[in-house]
DNA sequence: ACCTGAACACCGTTCAAGT
DNA sequence: ACCTGAACACCGTTCAAGT
């Protein structure tokens, strides 16, 4: 009893002696080389395991299968940008919504750009898999905190500050997502990072009905 | 000379004789039965065959590969969407920013949620391989239809209205991606449906610098 | 011109055997 | 406790043979 409910996608087994631990960096290490090399699309096991210098069964010791190798991946990114999220929130708590707005486009721009490649390849990989799962969870922690930001901005009210929070996290989440797998030129993430925080921004004064929010709109930008 | 250039993911030849007509169409109509039934993870070429009651080899005679199986069906799909935005747009010709603005956003709405089902499980399909050509091609198309619209609003003067067109068109293209991709509720669609239109509004107002923009902006919505 | 289906190369996964 | 690699089932793709 007290067993964690099985998460197919989780790894198997933890090491227990040091040099599993090696091994499981080797491997880690060898997938990403292999996506960077070869694309997920010949990204095989057997090409994971010799690049790892194991054999393909003792990969299978500690990934049940390849989509938990490569979900091991898009849960790091996922991480990352969560914590980097999480940063920003904690920062700009108590600002008013141009900062705010500013703020977490910014936030998030360069959580996404900090690392292009492995960010696209990632995409990939998360787009080969039902990932909705996880996507649901990432939208629903951003969301709540855009909406703890939202709510202890000075002079905002906002009518449906849930529903203003959640199009704020759609808003940044798919515009992001849009450019890059377009492949955006530098051109598209230059436009990107000039408009997205005013899109914002415009978006957050539109949906709060206080008057400081529509001042700011008339004066600002 | 005169050759087309090879396009890998196109048919391989056009129906001769009308018993092709026929098979090609039995291919079509099995490859989304499977799809829908089992899931792009379970499509098969020799699934699809089999449901189409020919032999795989036939299926090889009309798609170089299982790949241009299922663009056609993103093709397809590309084509419905890019339709319904061009009525769209040539009925909201002239329009002021908030009617183009509302009227983008429901059109692409709609659009997207004409069929449910089958946009998921397109989504799906386009993610498994490099959709990045056919992606760029959609937002230019997207970017261009919209920045005429742009031009055409009276009373409406963007300093950039290409980057404004391109924000629009991201804004847009991303949320109901991301909300799709997350396997939104039924709120989570009704919130899209009533917060994406003015996001569209509050975002062209506020990139636009005419003062009839701030007027629209102060008394609208 | 169109269709068939056995054959081939390759990939994910397993498991008996080793240290 | 950890690793190996031959073996298995399955899948995409081809091509000689048919009508």
């Amino acid at each position: 009893m007290n067993r964690p409910a099985p998460d197919l996608l989780k790894p198997r087994k933890t090491p227990q002696q040091a040099r599993s631990a090696v091994t499981i960096e080797a491997i880690h290490v060898a997938t990403i080389q292999v996506l960077l090399a070869d694309g997920v699309g010949r990204l095989t096991t057997t090409r994971v395991a010799e690049r790892a210098g194991v054999s393909v069964g003792t990969m299978y010791q500690y990934y049940p299968h390849k989509q938990a190798l490569l979900f091991a991946l898009v849960e790091r990114q996922f991480a990352m940008i969560e914590s980097a999220m999480r940063d920003a929130a904690e920062r700009l708590a108590g600002s008013d919504l141009e900062t705010i707005a500013n703020g977490l486009a910014i936030a998030w721009l360069d959580a996404k750009m900090a690392d292009r490649v492995a960010s696209r390849a990632i995409y990939g990989i998360a787009a080969e898999f039902d990932m909705s799962q996880h996507m649901k969870r990432a939208a629903t922690c951003m969301t709540g905190m855009i909406e703890d930001l939202l709510a202890a901005a000075p002079g905002a009210k906002f009518a449906d500050p849930a529903s203003a929070a959640f199009m704020l996290a759609a808003l940044l989440g798919g515009s992001v997502r849009v450019v890059m797998e377009a492949e955006g030129s530098e051109d598209a993430f230059a436009s990107l990072r000039r408009e997205l925080p005013r899109a914002c921004h415009a978006y957050l004064v539109s949906a709060s009905s206080g008057a400081a929010g529509l001042m700011d709109q008339a004066v600002g930008g």
